[in-house]
DNA sequence: CTTGTAATCAACCGATTGGTTGAACAAGGA
DNA sequence: TCCTTGTTCAACCAATCGGTTGATTACAAG
């Protein structure tokens, strides 16, 4: 399966299901059966979409008599915050200094990103 | 495929060529020959990975000659960021109050959420 | 009009995914 | 010990995914 990290957390959370369960652990932990009450799937999709979300290490379970509370680990968020914000940081950065309008035009050299254009807005 | 945009997003990158095309693309514009280029797959399996970053909004193709330029779009980084730092912060909040260490002890009241314990490391 | 290049469409393939049902396991409580 | 509750395991199924190859469209240059 998605070997890197990054690739099971943003995988784990492309299912609204799982985002929603997600949401519920953030308010406070919970058994699967508690998660899986508003879902009309059976339990046992819910304990398979939990071992997703733990794979990813975004959940925890401990023990507790029998039933296995699922607690919400928000260190993760961090790897895709990063991941992110790194990435469209720079968009921004490249769209507000045109740079890429410069390089779609035929007639610029445009080697050196030395921003020219009069950038008023 | 994936109804709403947040999934689209989320599963979009949770590829890791396609999270490297953003990557490249973050720096510059480019064509999908140019893209396809460093990886070993056929120019139709990057065509596809584009059509899925398309779809979810994070790129964008005009068109130039026969030409296509990607282009990547920040905007929709924003739909995760909101997303995931709406839940990390109730996360985190939820466990700097030890909320839920107090729900797991079987004697305690537990209902205010009074940090009593000292916490030095 | 023909050739060449950039990109997409179409059909196919094996692996993974999200779901099901039925059986098994784990841990109290009677 | 047997029963009940909570959860997982196992096998299966249809749909989707990432990849392939071959044909097709779009445009520019001879």
């Amino acid at each position: 399966m998605a070997a890197d990290a990054l690739s099971r957390v943003f995988s784990a959370l492309a299912d609204p299901t799982r985002r929603d369960m997600v949401a519920r652990l953030a308010v406070a932990d919970a058994t699967v059966n508690e998660l899986a009450e508003p879902y009309d799937v059976s339990v046992q999709a819910v304990s398979k979409h939990l071992r997703v979300l733990e794979d990813a290490g975004l959940v925890s379970r401990s023990r507790e008599a029998q039933r296995r509370p699922v607690h919400l680990e928000a260190e993760v968020f961090d790897l895709m915050t990063k991941w992110i914000e790194r990435y469209r940081r720079e968009a921004e950065e490249r769209y507000r200094r045109l740079d890429d309008v410069l390089r779609s035009m035929p007639d610029t050299p445009a080697p050196t990103p030395t921003p020219t254009t009069g950038e008023s807005s």
